[in-house]
RNA sequence: GCCCGGGUAGCUCAGGGGUAGAGCAGUGGACUGAAAAUCCUCGUGUCGGUGGUUCGAUUCCGCCCCCGGGCA
C-alpha cells in the first residue's frame, strides 16, 4: 500500500477535501485517487492552471486525464484576462454544495487561505484605476502612492512592497475607503477548516528539487516548446498568463534570445524558488492541516 | 621554453600593507483580489602553494603549481 492509499483511507467523505502543497509534490495524484473514491469533481486551486494557453507548462491535467474524471476551473480563463483570488472564490462556491464532496487541489496558498479564513468583500477594481495607479507610480513614485493612503492602512501593509502599496491605493481610490477598514470587516469564510478534510503534501527539499527538475525536462518532452510556438504570436510579457514560470524563457528561446539549455536552467531555478515560497506559506499558515510526506509515507 | 593576463564565497568577479566585498545561487521569513506575483532578512572565505621583506601580507618581492592568450 502506498502513501496515496494510506491517506485516502483517512478521508471522511462527508466534507470537501483540500489538498495543498508545493509544485511537483505529487498532490494531483492524491487528488485523483480521492476524487475517484468519493465521486466528486476535482477543482483547481492554482492561479496559473486557470489559464487556457499554457497547459503543458503549468502542469495542468491532460485531456486524457480530464476525460477520465471531472475537472473544474482548469484552463477556463483566457491568457490575457486578469484573474484574482476574488474571482476564484466566486468560481469555487457552487462546487462546495454538491452531494458528492469536491476535491480542491492546487499550489496557490492564498486561494486556500481565502477559502478557509475569509476574504474582505471589496468590489472589483476597474481597469481604469489600475491604469491610474500605474501612471502615478511611474511619474510620481512609490512614496506618492504611500502618501495618498490612510494612516491605518499605512501601518498595516508592507510599504516596501510596491504591489501591496499599489493594491491599497487602488482600493482607496476606487471605493473611497481604506484597505485596512475593508479588511477589518472580513466576513465568515466560505469553507471553515473544520468543515473540510485538509491535507498538505510536502516532501524533503532535495527530493522536491529533484522532481522539479525532472518535471521541467518532461514538459519539454511533452511538447512545451510547441505550446510556446503556438502562443508566441500574440504573447506579451504583461499578459496575465505570462507569469507562468518558463513562459518568458521559452518565448525568449524561440526568439533566439537564449539557448534552450539557458531557458531550461532559468525555469528550473525559478521553479525551485517558487516552491520555497510555497513551503514558507504552508508552514506559516497551514499548521492545522494534515501534513503528508510522499517520500516517507503518511505523516 | 619565453612573454603577458589571471588564480579571492557554490558561480561570475571587484578590491587592496592593518586578516575582505558585490551580483547571482542558496537560506529563513512576510504577504486579504497581479500570488507561478511582489517584498524583507542572512556573506569567515587556508584571498593557489611556499619562502622572504615588514611591527603586520590576502595585498610587495622570489620560487613553485594550475588556467587562459601570445611568441617560438
Amino acid at each position: 500500500m502506498d502513501w496515496i492509499d494510506s491517506v485516502s483511507k483517512t478521508v471522511s467523505g462527508n466534507v470537501p477535501v483540500l489538498i495543498a502543497g508545493p509544485t511537483a509534490s505529487g498532490k494531483s495524484a492524491l487528488a485523483l485517487a480521492i476524487a475517484r473514491d468519493l465521486g466528486g469533481p476535482i477543482i483547481n486551486a492554482d492561479a496559473m492552471q486557470v489559464y487556457a494557453d499554457w497547459r503543458i507548462l503549468t502542469a495542468r491535467p491532460s485531456e486524457a486525464e480530464e476525460a477520465r474524471h471531472r475537472h473544474e476551473l482548469y484552463g477556463h480563463i483566457a491568457g490575457d484576462d486578469p484573474y484574482s483570488v476574488g474571482r476564484w472564490l466566486r468560481d469555487v462556491a457552487p462546487y462546495l454544495e454538491g452531494d458528492k464532496p469536491a476535491v480542491i487541489v492546487g499550489g496557490t496558498g492564498l486561494y486556500f487561505s481565502a477559502l478557509t479564513d475569509g476574504l474582505a468583500d471589496i468590489p472589483a477594481i476597474p481597469q481604469s484605476v489600475r491604469a491610474k495607479a500605474d501612471a502615478r507610480l511611474a511619474t510620481a513614485g512609490l512614496n506618492a502612492l504611500i502618501e495618498d493612503l490612510d494612516q491605518e492602512t499605512r501601518q498595516k501593509i508592507d510599504l516596501k512592497n510596491p504591489m501591496r502599496v499599489q493594491r491599497a491605493w487602488e482600493v482607496s481610490r476606487a471605493t473611497g475607503r481604506g484597505l485596512a477598514a475593508w479588511q477589518s470587516e472580513t466576513g465568515a469564510p466560505l469553507l471553515p477548516l473544520t468543515q473540510a478534510d485538509a491535507f498538505v503534501v510536502n516532501g524533503p527539499t532535495a527530493w522536491l528539487n529533484d522532481r522539479t527538475e525532472q518535471r521541467f525536462i518532461k514538459m519539454l518532452d511533452n511538447g512545451a516548446l510547441d505550446e510556446a510556438r503556438a502562443n508566441e504570436p500574440g504573447w506579451h510579457a504583461g499578459m496575465a498568463s505570462a507569469k507562468a514560470i518558463g513562459a518568458a524563457e521559452l518565448i525568449a528561446h524561440l526568439r533566439g534570445e537564449m539557448t534552450l539549455v539557458e531557458a531550461q536552467n532559468a525555469a528550473i531555478t525559478l521553479t525551485r524558488q517558487y516552491a520555497k515560497r510555497q513551503r514558507s506559506w504552508l508552514r506559516g499558515r497551514m499548521q492545522n492541516w494534515r501534513w503528508v510526506d510522499p517520500a516517507a509515507g503518511i505523516g
